[in-house]
RNA sequence: GGAGAGGUGGCAGAGCGGUUGAAUGCACCGCACUCGAAAUGCGGCAUAGGGGCAACUCUAUCGGGGGUUCGAAUCCCUCCCUCUCCGCCA
């Protein structure tokens, strides 16, 4: 969310940098329009409610006194302001709801050298702060090669009786899976892998969080209030909590209306969930398969530091989801993504994208996120830095997938298949499948 | 689910209709004392939004929201949360 008194200090740039963004027709006129009006009303309540205090003061003091004639001679006298105090502050209400309202819906300032593109045709592949394409080929695997056509995912788990796509429809409708036997094991797995890859390697505490939030949390991660269709909603007397989309909701929220001090930073999170999304907008798209779930596992990493480390700690984090690849031995790229692609919050995305051979094709498998103080603001996460007194801080916010669970066992499932509809286990996988080395296999 | 108690500053904890943004203690930061430290003394120490070039000043905030009143941390309504007891339960 932004500052009004950023934008009224930044008025070019904010227009410039709103102008790079797609549907975005917002004017920082138009936000300073009601700001002005806004301030307008404070004055004229501050200036009613100052005379009103200063008269109050005065009947306590006849009062204490037993002056009963002139405290009812003030009394009547204050009488007056009282309608226009309460109309001030509702007033004030409506103008401070209208300008958040108009804020809440401006996606977050792109950093200057995210690449300018309409759509995800405009991202450009990235290798690293000083990487090349020779220097990332030495630690990616290469791209596997096959002495037969290799088979989409849903194809060799249907095969080995891992993955049942007709009975999840049965139970839950489309973009369900059931997955059974050493396929479902297959993907605790990862799931552990990644999880303890983070937690041991990584430096992320490992946190299980609600997977019902609030609407307040989602405001925090910019889910609401443009993105509700995207969501599931559990509904109770009372009220409805949400079905988390990611992790990154109860993960980042962690910190929401909290004073840490500068000591604590960065706190590094992660944590194993099933994610939920309605996919209302993808209709017809990837139906095949489990490529795009109604409820899919990931491994979340968010990071909260302070603004001077967040940029570092993007390409940390970067790091941290590219290991995960890089041990399971898939091959990938990253991607910078454009400013047609960046999502709401972020200042810069970088997405990883695996090789799906029987899709022939790379698919997202991470986004891995900076949000500078965007997100901070409307949690009210702040930290006090060190030193002597100062002024309280917004934290800034990362966030990334370390990787996606569901997307990483198609990953495997069709860069490690064999030419009998065997799978082979990547060998870091092999300790948290009881040593097996091949499903289906002998 | 039933009954009760409570949510006050970084923390602990008073106040329960009148100059209270809020006693007191702890923590923290200056200064004094000291060779230095401790102890002690003095002073400072919340957040946000306005106005002002500035010094400074005004307003709001005692879980959230609404209300009563000239005036609310104190009274009323409502929501949220915490704790205790009973019941139920993985």
């Amino acid at each position: 969310m932004f500052d009004i008194k950023w934008i009224r200090a930044n008025a070019e740039a904010f227009d410039a940098a709103v102008a790079r963004r797609k549907g975005v027709s917002v004017r920082s006129s138009d936000l300073l329009a009601i700001d002005d009006r806004r301030r307008d009303i404070i004055v004229r309540l501050n200036q009613a409610q100052e005379k009103r205090n200063a008269a109050s003061k005065l009947i306590g003091q006849a009062k204490a006194q037993k002056d009963e004639a002139k405290a009812e001679a003030l009394m009547s006298e204050v009488t007056a302001l009282k309608d226009s105090i309460q109309q001030g502050e509702a007033e004030e209400r409506a103008i401070e709801l209208e300008l958040h309202n108009a804020l809440a819906v401006i996606p977050n300032l792109l950093f200057d050298d995210v690449p300018d593109g309409a759509d995800e045709s405009g991202n450009v592949e990235y290798f690293g702060r000083n990487g090349t394409p020779e220097t990332v080929a030495k630690v990616r695997a290469p791209r596997p090669s096959f002495s037969f056509a290799p088979k989409e995912h849903y194809e060799i788990g249907e095969a080995l009786g891992g993955m049942d796509f007709e009975v999840a429809a049965k139970l839950s409708g489309s973009r369900f899976v059931v997955l059974k036997g050493q396929v479902a094991r297959l993907e605790r797995a990862l799931g552990q892998f990644m999880l303890d890859l983070h937690t041991n390697a990584h430096g992320y505490t490992e946190v299980q969080p609600p997977l019902l939030v609030k609407d307040d949390a989602l405001f925090g991660t910019n889910q609401l209030p443009k993105f509700e269709d995207d969501l599931f909603f559990a509904g109770h007397a009372g009220g409805r909590l949400a079905l988390i989309p990611t992790a990154e909701v109860p993960l980042t929220n962690l910190v929401r209306e909290s004073m840490l001090s500068e000591e604590e930073l960065p706190l590094r999170f992660t944590a194993l969930t099933p994610c939920f999304r309605s996919e209302a907008g993808s209709a017809g798209r990837d139906t095949r398969g489990m490529l795009r779930q109604h409820q899919f596992n990931k491994v979340e990493l968010v990071s909260i530091t302070s603004p001077e480390a967040s940029v570092d700690e993007h390409e940390r984090m970067l790091g941290c989801a590219e290991t995960v690849l890089q041990k399971l031995g898939l091959h990938y790229r990253v991607m910078n993504l454009c400013s047609g692609d960046v999502g709401f919050g972020a200042k810069r995305t970088y997405d990883l994208e695996v090789w799906l051979p029987g899709q022939d094709t790379y698919r997202e498998i991470s986004s891995v996120s900076v949000c500078g103080d965007f997100q901070a603001r409307r949690m009210d996460a702040r930290y006090r830095p060190a030193g002597e007194k100062q002024a309280p801080r917004f934290v800034h916010t990362l966030n990334g997938s370390g990787t996606a669970v569901g997307r990483c066992l198609i990953a495997v499932m069709e860069n490690y298949q064999q030419e009998d509809g065997s799978v082979l286990v990547p060998d870091v996988l092999q300790p948290y499948m009881g040593g097996l080395k091949s499903i289906g296999g002998r």
